[in-house]
DNA sequence: ACCTGAACACCGTTCAAGT
DNA sequence: ACCTGAACACCGTTCAAGT
């Protein structure tokens, strides 16, 4: 039994895999169906019998990061504690991608893993006393947060060349020394924290923790009631 | 005394305006030299006499939003009401143009309007009781997670035409609608909120709220005390 | 200083055709 | 079904040249 691989000479997954090596290190833009096509030894063309058009290889991208989400079990915690280790499950997958992390959020509710996300965020936000409808704003909310946390990450932003984004670091200090510190007080003495966290792991703690602490905060707020 | 205008056919100022048009409604990667150029009767090389390439063109856009912010006058009012104000001015001047929103993020700390924004939201963080350092995190992640709160604003995130933006919602519903509710029960009941909110205002307060709620709950938290 | 013209090295995508 | 070839309508940007 020989395998049947006469036709296909192209792998739509090895094909995705190349297009997430591109994106990582020169952005979702950079990631093209000619340089694709190259790379695979294929015509630009042969690739719109797997992609209707760019749009889907980029949704293809954001399945990608949205699989490697690993939810947490329930446990019997109480519930925004198990929301903290649900939301730090989704961002440690992005993390990995943070160029790619905006890719994620209109597949959310089209990827099986991005839905059984939503589903067991939705559970924890009612058990915490959200009516399903608040559930899901605040769960919509705070899935963009999160996504910006990612794609914000002031240590993964800049270009993977090392040098380069030396540079861009001088550059940026140089402009806010520049500033009048008599004007400025609290920016200019806050200069290195505002250009760069101390820890990357510690900017993405905060950055749950601070999530978490506005659901938490906002419960039975007067927002909510409003009807509209 | 007559106009010295023989030799500026342009003017840098009604370049960026019709900028700010098209980005406004195709997106910031609608805009393009030749097509400003065009509308403008000159050669697309003349634009470079004005912008140093394409991203300084789009920091002149960030700017034009950054330049909308009212800033709030310092009350007597606790420091998280101030800072909710403060947080609901920027949000407010960013509504305007949602596609842009994401501009403003590397020129706050370069423009005047966001330097000002920068320095009193640094101010009541520490009233509130955070160093320095952390105030500038907190003060980041803050701004991060609004800017994206206007980005994806779902009412106004889809293409103008609203013909589209219809035949796009449907598409949401159906999709999620196909889902087994048995398998997905708070998916699929909580389907329309998670599609669209219920009213762009409320949206807005939900966000501003959330985050300030989020900085109110982490002051004095474990995570801020870790060193390094 | 300000603008033009031609050119280079890219894009996504359509359409008709091959096997 | 899967891939090719040629073409269309775009991009940003460089370089040399005009006034």
């Amino acid at each position: 039994m020989i395998t049947k691989e006469t036709s296909r000479r192209l792998d739509p997954e090895r094909v995705v895999d190349t297009a997430l090596a591109i994106a990582d290190d020169e952005g979702p833009a950079a990631v093209s169906f000619r340089k694709l096509a190259a790379q695979h030894d294929v015509t630009p063309m042969a690739l719109y019998r797997h992609f209707k058009d760019k749009d889907d290889l980029l949704a293809a991208l954001g399945d990608r990061l949205l699989a490697d989400v690993v939810l947490p079990e329930p446990t019997d915690e109480p519930w925004d504690k198990q929301l903290h280790a649900l939301l730090t499950a989704f961002v440690d997958a992005l993390r990995a991608h943070p160029r790619l992390a905006d890719l994620t959020l209109p597949r959310i509710l089209v990827a099986t893993p991005g839905l059984a996300l939503a589903e067991r965020a939705l559970e924890l936000l009612i058990e915490g006393g959200f009516s399903v409808d608040d559930a899901a704003e605040i769960g919509r909310q705070s899935i963009c947060s999160l996504i910006a946390l990612v794609t914000t990450d002031p240590v993964a932003r800049e270009v993977s060349d090392p040098e380069a984004r030396e540079a861009s670091l001088r550059r940026k200090r140089a402009s806010l020394s520049a500033l009048s510190p008599t004007q400025y007080p609290l920016v200019t003495s806050a200069a290195g924290a505002l250009i760069c966290p101390s820890s990357r792991d510690r900017y993405y703690a905060i950055g749950v923790d601070l999530v978490v602490a506005g659901i938490r905060g906002v419960v039975d707020q007067p927002t909510l009631r409003t009807s509209v």
